[in-house]
DNA sequence: ATTAGCACTCCAAAACATCGAGTGCTAACA
DNA sequence: TGTTAGCACTCGATGTTTTGGAGTGCTAAT
């Protein structure tokens, strides 16, 4: 088990390591305090639990455990959970999860899949979910297309790389005629096609309304309305799933608590922050945040794993499960790996 | 005070409504039961606790009150808080509430509206609300635009009246050039303009298909995108805010009853029931569920009232409230009364 | 018909008692 | 020197008892 940090190995002989793996494992199972008479049975090295006592004092005192109370058991600290999620757990050999039959028919909406994806994995889990749709963030424009509604009416289709079609009814003063608006088509297409959306600067913009002449108000039109449709993107959708899960665990399950939480899960604003957090982070694609470390305060007592799929091109989502800090860090990783996989796969299907 | 049912004229005197109806208002506010005493001193006919003893039980007699147990005070039954309902609600008077300075700006997507809309009303009122979007039903067809993205894959367009927007991009095996495109397009367009969803039958079908000649599979898929992409509409959205509100009120907040409301509105499906009730009863458009009154089982603990807007032509929404049956029904209704008002404004405005 | 008074009920909260899991420490042991 | 048995101690969890007070129903007086 490769260890990447030095200190970590000074400060923990094998037999501390044990112990501490054996606390924390059983910590998670019952999520009630551990003694030391638990442990030296559960173990497979022969100690009396005196001697589990003194070792498990001083892993108190480097912090890796802490007692609720004298005379309790020892639980997990944050710094314990986060060796545990460095070190201990095993790498592979988990079984493959029942997410095996997770066949969304690839025909769907991906809004769709999206919130099915949420609400399987809360019910795998039995943990809080929530899933972010991928922001289209470095998308390019594939195709648009003005109509004419009505007299005063024109609809503006866009539609982006993946497939996302983006509409926006524009009101302009003046009717246009079939040829103009054809006209118009064609200099939009051959003008902006191909681009992602950061590269519509000014000088772009600028150039289409030259060209566009009498017309570039319209132009003008389109651009805000370009710029709307997809500023609609930027405020990410976020889907949650499985949040009265939470209930189910006494350790969150204290009135202040519960509110706070649900509430950021209904809110979702906040949620977003876990967004950006995990894009900053590239490595496995596997983030997992412990109590504290979570950017968002409502969650110091959870720990929140989560995992970036990418619909190619740097178009990503995110995939998030909240749970107690006792959650079964093992499968939840494995879940969303797999999952991540799965989604991977989906997306990056070419075609519809 | 209109009394509309006969019987219950001869069962309460002129006292004991008053005397109920202070039980039920004191109760509302508190959410204690309510002793006599309380009533002696808080009514205007100078009564001693102990008459109003005598009347209350009287009034337990009659199911219009219980007591949670001997020796404690009173509370409204559903019956009280039904009669409560039907004669006591001052039908006037109230302030206008804070909803007055309830601008939206009408630029917004209709979607953005109603869950704004949830999340004011959740605020306005402490109770847990849900929207749901005006169903498409009897929505008739404006405008069809079909367009070619790239080799394979057309996208098909739907505008309906209310200027509500559906994509679909169609796959298909053969390119087909700008002419047959165009041809296409008048034709949809012609054929199925101004047509309500339901009117679009087989032998509107037949007939399209035998306009359009060898391109008839094209119809075909347009036909079958469009049913896709309005049965979508189907599976109504609901929008709902303020879940969390429902942990505020003492008598609900018990772990299982939480568990089932919040997944209740976690799961939205069983919500949609209400909104069939709602659409099936005319009246005054405002309906009030008290306990097992409404249709769902989770909420018998609960109060529910129910508004429909229109959007004009039959396309109707639901507004609801979801509280304790201690709710401010007074405020509640006048809430939706006003709201009623303010989305037919909103989305009967001419244009965008 | 109304009301004062009283005995009674019953819940909620406080006070108290008990239990036991778990600890730290010390002293004995291999 | 590391390990272990033993023991006194701690402290929350749990259960029982006590108490207080709000509220009732009934009766007798007004």
């Amino acid at each position: 088990m490769a260890t990447q940090d030095e200190s970590l190995d000074e400060e923990l002989d094998e037999r501390k390591i044990k112990i501490l793996n054996a606390v924390i494992r059983n910590y998670l199972a019952t999520g009630e305090p551990v003694g030391s008479r638990t442990i030296s049975k559960y173990t497979d090295l022969n100690l009396s639990s005196a001697t589990i006592r003194n070792e498990m004092s001083d892993l108190e005192e480097l912090g890796y455990i802490l007692q609720p109370h004298t005379s309790a058991g020892r639980i997990p600290s944050d710094k314990g959970y986060r060796f545990y999620v460095d070190h201990l757990i095993r790498e592979k050999d988990r079984e493959v999860t029942e997410m095996k039959e997770f066949v969304i028919e690839k025909t769907e909406k991906m809004e769709q899949v999206l919130k099915k994806v949420a609400k399987l994995l809360a019910n795998d889990t039995n943990y809080a979910t929530m899933v972010t749709a991928p922001s289209y963030h470095n998308n390019k424009i594939k195709f648009i297309q003005l109509s004419q509604m009505d007299e005063e009416q024109i609809l503006a289709v866009v539609v982006l790389n993946s497939n996302i079609v983006k509409n926006q009814v524009i009101t302009v003063g003046e009717a246009l005629d079939n040829e103009t608006l054809l006209k118009l088509n064609i200099l939009l297409n051959t003008g902006l096609n191909g681009l992602s959306l950061q590269e519509i600067n000014l000088a772009t913009i600028a150039r289409l309304k030259e060209q566009a002449g009498i017309h570039s108000t319209i132009v003008s039109d389109v651009m805000d309305a370009l710029a709307e449709a997809l500023s609609e993107g930027e405020d990410l959708q976020i889907y949650t799933s499985g949040t009265t899960n939470i209930l189910k665990y006494p350790e969150l399950n204290d009135s202040e608590k519960i509110t706070n939480l649900l509430s950021t899960f209904e809110e979702k604003e906040e949620l977003a922050s876990l967004v950006t957090e995990t894009f900053s982070n590239e490595e496995t694609g596997i983030q997992v945040y412990i109590g504290n470390e979570a950017p968002i305060q409502t969650m110091k007592d959870c720990s929140v794993v989560t995992a970036t799929y990418e619909l190619g091109k740097g178009v990503k989502g995110t995939i998030g499960i909240i749970g107690p800090k006792r959650m079964d860090y093992e499968k939840v990783m494995d879940s969303l790996k797999m999952l991540k996989i799965q989604l991977d796969g989906i997306f990056n299907k070419p075609g519809e």
